[in-house]
DNA sequence: TTGTAAGCGTTATCAT
DNA sequence: ATGATAACGCTTACAA
């Protein structure tokens, strides 16, 4: 059973083609009756225009593209929810591929979408990631990229950031105030605008209250990065009374590891994440941790890069901020 | 810039394009020489072929698309990786579209990677899912779709599936061997198979251990869903001395209100879970929840939608049961 | 208002 | 071993 083409439906109702385009695309002149006539005998008939000899002529697919590292930590499946609520309001579909944190799948899933013409990408960067040429050749050939969240400095392209440096100082601030001293901070991947921001709150926020610095620890995203460091912390009785991790995944891991030590948190050691994970509220203890508006950098993203298609061209790349909340929970209270 | 073609590369060369398009896919004769000669002047001038031209003659294009109800339980996430590790391996890109629990989204997500010409599709039904016409209409258009999990018993296509049965049988078992009686099962949404199932798993226990009817909740499959529930039975005073839940969601979901209300888990009430989810070894206390095996999954049914492709037209549609495993912990433990 | 025909970038068939 | 040329299914000047 063959697909049902332009032609067997003009056939059918004896009209060319070109009449039979015109039905679908109702921009040109046609008589309302055999637009009528012909979009009924379409539906009766099923048939749908090809998409891939449309995109083959128009240059363009009415699809985005989305890629992202990972779907594990609910954080990236809700941005989506956000790209998709915009997108599918103004008639595009969104395509997803992720990463799995490799450079060379990010590359590889980037190109598909791109050879597919897809009209624009939305693309939050794997850690791995060191290759910003790539992006930027992309960039010349007028390909509309919007950035979120796993960035790098040096791109002149359209980003939907989040104030790290706001947010990982006012968590630190949160661990100083209650009376912690001797935090240490387990930080992410480290050439990510991210991670270096959240670092450099954590900093700023001991120089603010006139604190020796912090240790840091260069850790990673995942679970399996906390476990890690929180072992090798034990090894070397080297157990501190407070942490900042870089993100909730490698807080849990860390307190995971921890609690098995039989450290009580926060009674031994307070915790605190970032990037407000579904297991926050739900672990025990319940984890302090940064909320990110995720359904919104979503929106956010979703509609600079529909400014960015609209404009072909001609576009100033823009940077757009958003605004977040500290969830102070249980992992972090001063119990004294 | 204009993308690179095929003409132009051949221009560059001053041989014909169909020696280039030889060139790219050796199935030809073509001269050893030429064809590296080709590729290399290929590499340099950044040409590749361009794969909407190539699916429009082909009517195929080493694209599978994927359509899950969602991403936030990790269920789904982890599927993904096992479709993705066995299709990457044959060279096959993955196209992910979520369809948030809408049917009219679903439909339009498998539309538009039909359109796209998928070479096959993996699907998983959104709850709401009762068109199932439409799916048998796609399999006789000869379009290759392998179902998981979610799915329909009458339908004529391969399954991987689960026994939801037997894991139900076994979860519920488990709380009646612990000693708890008058146990309440919160369903999941009726037309599914797995949700029958695993009521029936629930129903077995009970006649097998000659016991009265358990009490069958219709509840559904979010937080959301186990919350409302549980808040319903609060209002009415019946408190259920256990419960076995359809998935970890809407268990978690019914915990967290039962706690809030200051009843104590297992204690006052003891809770089975189904579908580990990420949640079930860290939130408190442990939940007691039935593991599917999730990256096998995937990659069964990658297998599978392979073997149909490769055997286009002609094959026998196959149902794979998969195993699992009962983790217990604390929501489960009969302290007595 | 409608039809004719060129062309999007490939692959496939037939020559040479 | 290579080159012309006709498809694939559609949009879009240009003609009628």
């Amino acid at each position: 059973m063959k697909h049902i083409t332009i032609k067997d439906l003009a056939k059918e109702l004896g009209v060319s083609i070109s009449t039979v385009s015109r039905a679908f695309n109702n921009k040109y002149d046609i008589k309302p009756e055999t637009r009528d006539l012909i979009l009924k005998k379409a539906e009766e008939l099923g048939y749908r225009p090809n998409p891939i000899a449309r995109k083959l002529i128009q240059q363009r697919s009415y699809n985005i593209g989305v890629v992202v590292p990972e779907f594990e930590n609910s954080f990236f499946p809700k941005v989506l929810m956000g790209v998709q609520e915009v997108m599918h309001d103004k008639g595009y579909q969104v395509l997803v591929m992720q990463s799995n944190y490799s450079w060379e799948m990010e590359k590889k899933n980037v190109e598909t979408l791109v050879d597919n013409m897809v009209d624009g990408l939305i693309v939050s960067l794997t850690s791995e990631n060191q290759n910003i040429d790539y992006y930027k050749k992309l960039l010349t050939q007028n390909i509309p990229i919007v950035f979120f969240n796993r960035t790098v400095e040096d791109i002149a392209a359209s980003k939907v950031l989040f104030d790290d440096f706001k947010w990982a100082l006012f968590a630190t601030e949160h661990l100083i105030l209650q009376g912690y001293q001797h935090i240490v901070h387990l930080s992410g991947a480290p050439h990510l605008t991210l991670s270096k921001n959240r670092l450099k709150g954590f900093k700023q926020a001991h120089t603010k209250h006139r604190l020796e610095p912090g240790k840091v620890i260069q850790c990673g995203f995942r679970t399996e990065d906390g476990e890690r460091v929180a072992k090798e912390l034990i090894e070397k009785g080297e157990i501190p009374r407070a942490i900042f991790a870089a993100n909730d995944s490698s807080a849990i891991g860390a307190m995971n590891v921890f609690k098995q030590h039989g450290y009580k948190i926060p009674q031994d050691i307070a915790i605190v994440g970032f990037t407000e994970s579904n297991l926050a509220k739900h672990i025990y203890p319940t984890l302090t941790s940064v909320e990110q508006p995720t359904q919104d950098i979503g929106q956010t993203a979703a509609t600079l890069l529909l400014e960015q298609i609209a404009n072909k061209g001609v576009f100033v790349p823009q940077t757009i901020v958003l605004n977040g909340r500290l969830n102070v929970r249980e992992s972090s209270m001063n119990p004294q």
